[in-house]
DNA sequence: CAAATAGTGTCTATTAGACACTATGAG
DNA sequence: CTCATAGTGTCTAATAGACACTATTTG
């Protein structure tokens, strides 16, 4: 414990905050193959990782992971380190969405909480594993988490997390968060439905590869001859492959 | 001060942050009238709004308007009430956008700082005035604070709210906040150029007022019998009022 | 061949983008 | 009359949106 902190404030013996606990809300899109022998694109369900609490306080409710700020950490390195030691999840990119400051809001006392959002592939999250802090780690659809009573006010983090993602879902290129490296249209499609489920394009292939102020968006993969490269997996009919670009186009609505 | 904190956590003598700031970045666009008998659009130019430090640390030096977060008040709140008691502007809107937390960041201990920004029409800061923290508050050009030697690192939070204002300027109604409630197309036009000067649009007023899918977002101003109002405060030629709708259309970069 | 998904052809309405043009009122 | 700003006419190219159609593979 440092102590390397007599600055006139604090020496002034003001109330300071009992903590800065960072709270994470890592989504991911689960797959379920359907069943029937023939190949059927998986349904995908957007999901939220959440934690059984051991300890006082919320024992034994489903909580978001997450701990409390160290001196000489960033409240961004906390919520890495934090993620890793109570669900063994590791390499997530992590965004910074709010801060949770309402007193009373937890139980220990004055607690400033920062939540991130992450958005990562399934995979990442198979090598889940309870911990000192959780007895469960385990993935909700996110309209059940949001049903449940959750921890603290874990409940409208999720919900402000959603909106969050939900927006930057259409604006930004987020979408690959949850995605291969390469991938079809339809996958894309589906990704972004489990997300916003209100999206609806028709032309969708279209819009996505032919219009020129998006080009640029996806690229086609091709092999070393220059071939296209097609997927199989979920289709009879091979799709063709595409990747994500650098490019992110800008959005205005003024013109 | 209250002492109803002593929960587990703070009891076990874990350290605990030295307090939580906040920092708030107005923003403002001054305008300055153009020499010369005719009329003319005035010259508006993007500002902040610093205030001149009288205490420790950083005595002297030019920064944010800002200070600690009690225990019974949001962040919000205390960014709200701390720009009144500095510098006595009241009833902003305030967004939250940034938490800063990098060891050492303030020489008065562990502060883990919030930041908010507001854009407000220039009347809003007419009213300020200097305080027992403040020996100066004065508007800056965006671009001389970002040159300058601010106190603490709240150069990087001007760069990182100028960012998202940029950003923000172009994809929301937030032009709004630095116009009157009427304004002609001209008025806009150069709110969004002194934000974003690289936004340049030809035929902005067709854009923003004959294409079906923006329709909606500003609407003509009338008066009681239904005859448009103009102004010509300046231009010869009387321009049409608009005000901004609720209307903010969705964006999406896959069509 | 049927099923399931991938992808194209084609038509029309709307929008974007450029640029020349007209309109209004002050001085 | 000129200046400064407001606003329109008109043309072409690009895009959006709908929907029917063809393509590829599995079982």
């Amino acid at each position: 414990m440092s102590d390397n902190h007599a600055g006139p404030y604090s020496a002034a013996g003001f109330r300071t905050p009992d903590g800065a606990p960072t709270d994470i809300v890592v989504f991911t899109i689960t797959k379920t193959e359907r069943t029937g022998a023939k190949k059927a694109l998986p349904l995908r369900k957007l999901a939220v990782m959440l934690i059984k609490r051991k300890q006082w306080p919320c024992e034994g409710m489903w909580a978001l992971p997450g701990g409390f700020t160290r001196e000489q950490e960033t409240v961004e390195a906390c919520a890495r380190r934090e993620l890793l030691e109570e669900t063994g999840v590791a390499d997530v990119h992590l965004a910074y969405f709010n801060v949770y400051s309402a007193p009373g809001r937890d139980p220990r006392g004055w607690m400033i909480s920062h939540a991130f959002f992450a958005l990562v592939e399934e995979r990442y999250v198979a090598s889940r594993r309870t911990s000192d802090e959780a007895s469960d780690v385990s993935l909700w659809p996110v309209e059940e988490a949001l049903a449940m009573e959750l921890a603290f006010d874990h409940r409208s983090i999720v919900a402000d997390a959603l909106g969050r993602i939900r927006r930057e879902m259409l604006t930004t290129t987020i979408a690959k968060e949850f995605l291969p490296e390469t991938f079809t249209i339809a996958e894309l499609y589906q990704v972004i439905t489990a997300v916003v489920p209100s999206f609806e394009e028709k032309n969708f292939i279209r819009k996505v590869t032919s219009t020129q102020s998006r080009r640029g968006i996806l690229e086609e993969v091709r092999d070393a001859e220059g071939r296209p490269m097609m997927s199989n997996r979920y289709s009879q009919r091979p799709a063709q492959l595409y990747r994500f670009t650098d490019y992110a186009p800008e959005l205005s609505i003024y013109g």
